[in-house]
DNA sequence: CTGAAAGCGCTTACAG
DNA sequence: CTGAAAGCGCTTACAG
């Protein structure tokens, strides 16, 4: 240890270091230390820290491929409400991957504070030997959900409204718990409005492109089933069917309406601009991060469910 | 070390679990500590192995604030190119704020292999314990960057054969240096086609609601000013222009046509589509990679420019 | 208030 | 081929 040569020992320049001299080390000893670290540009070795500690102030935010910008909302809540005590590191798994069980094992070893999964694969344990809180894992225990009811049966009733009677769903190939669900309730929410539910299953991954290209085929055999809307997973797949329809000369929302989930940024200024049912990503990313530091001190926190509701825009005919 | 209980010496465990037993442990042992590892569970702790070894398998890509979809392409070229040889692991800035020598400080203490850094501050050394290098940083050395000259000029000359010869920049309220190089060039260029630029200068934060909020001012502005035409420094600032054009009932390209840079996947379905200086994510991230690795391995590689180029859309006239 | 010492879990020469 | 031992840089009782 470097420092020490501020004539003072080890263990010394390790309390001032860490904050812990009140009433432990001399003022006269903790201007000197000071001063020798500032002069070396010292940083304390995490890896040294956390090994002495049993653990450290690190925090991993594991979530799937980012090509869904849904995710830098997350990422930006998290964030925001971790702030200085903890140090925020991400990993994003491969394009169209979950996160799994493997990827809380690989960050187990970074020997973190705790661990937030985004989005995982349904039907993983997801235990580890640190605190781990899942975000948009409807089932999953310590985890923080969306409460997609309001949002859902907004978005379906707008569409009843509108005169639709047959609607078509674009899946997200993801395996995420969340995808499966926002099906599950559509579908229920259409039963319930005796709206009929297209039997043309497509699905895609989360990109635009991924989406035009399977949209390029659905497009048609939605039609001919005598669709007259279509619901996707998420707001990047609703742009590949809106490019395909601009592309195709399909009018929208006069011959297919057009609605997602997420409710992007970008989802104002698209051609038409979109509906949405909007899943506020910093407020979960925000909970999550509260319930983490709650863990950490002991306290259990309820797990609330965040409210979302429909935004209407020109897609469904606004 | 729990995998003791193979029977062997904590050496023997050691040397199957990084796989350098070739020749110098029995088939008999390797196979026992494979058991054992995997009935246990057992994961090697990253921070007493970094300690030991001096330094881990970890890569740090540090990333300005999400909320430019730019980035996430960035990070896949990456995480693709590291492969299994590292681990990858991303920090970014607080919104607005641009990577700066603190957060490399901040991420030494990791003991990474190698620090990426996508586009830092200006006039920041940026110089580490371990090898560094920058992205999208123009001028600085170590950095992998585009070559703006072709997209710019493509892009100049494209609105000068559209008939503009007044247009406005909307530029970013980041200190990246690629910003004022962006700048820079396409006033260079409208000088050399003998194109005026617009004295009304505003700058806006890298998200749409920031741009539009900045746009509700400048629009007017630009038009008072004759400009027909307005260049953003990213494609998110020129989505905030779209929105207040359509919010205001003011034609695109009509009255006032609108580029940007980056080409976001979204760029194809706004209305209208937007012309934009296509700066290839993924190849940033890869070259970034790339030449992290050849660092590391000791070969020296020559930084490539990579290519730019236009994408006209009908923001432009098509 | 201060420092010598043990120990965190691993890796790596080194001697058998 | 195998194991005892030193050392990575720190933290934390513990004895002065």
């Amino acid at each position: 240890m470097v420092a020490e040569r501020a004539g003072t020992s080890i263990a010394t320049v390790s309390l001032v270091v860490n904050g812990k001299d009140r009433g432990r080390v001399s003022t006269a000893n903790v201007a000197r230390v000071r001063a020798a670290v500032d002069e070396l540009g010292y940083v304390v070795d995490h890896a040294a820290s956390s090994l002495a500690r049993g653990s450290g102030d690190l925090v991993v935010l594991i979530a799937p491929d980012l090509s869904n910008p849904f995710f830098a909302e997350v990422i930006r809540g998290v964030r925001d409400t971790l702030g200085d005590r903890f140090q925020l590191v991400l990993s994003v798994t491969e394009r169209g991957a979950q996160p799994g069980i493997a990827d809380v094992r690989r960050f187990e070893r970074l020997r973190p504070a705790g661990i937030l999964v985004d989005a995982p694969a349904a039907d993983q344990p997801m235990t580890a030997s640190v605190p781990v809180v899942l975000l948009d894992a409807p089932g999953g225990a310590d985890a923080v959900n969306y409460d997609l009811t309001a949002g859902v049966s907004a978005l379906v009733s707008h569409l009843g409204a509108a005169g639709h009677r047959r609607i078509a769903y674009l899946d997200g190939t993801s395996r995420a718990t969340t995808f499966a669900l926002r099906r599950a309730m559509f579908e229920q929410a259409c039963g319930d409005a005796g709206i009929a539910v297209s039997p043309v299953s497509a699905s895609a991954d989360l990109t635009i492109d991924a989406a035009a290209t399977v949209a390029e085929q659905a497009v048609d055999a939605w039609l001919r089933d005598g669709a007259t809307a279509v619901v996707a997973a998420a707001d990047t797949l609703a742009y590949g069917v809106l490019r395909v329809a601009a592309a195709r000369g399909i009018a929208v929302p006069g011959t297919l309406a057009v609605a997602g989930f997420d409710d992007l940024p970008s989802s104002s200024v698209t051609a038409p601009a979109l509906t949405s049912v909007a899943l506020p990503g910093a407020d979960l990313g925000r909970a999550a991060a509260l319930r983490l530091a709650a863990m950490l001190d002991g306290t259990e926190l309820p797990a609330p469910a965040l409210p979302t509701r429909l935004v209407p825009r020109a897609s469904t005919g606004g």
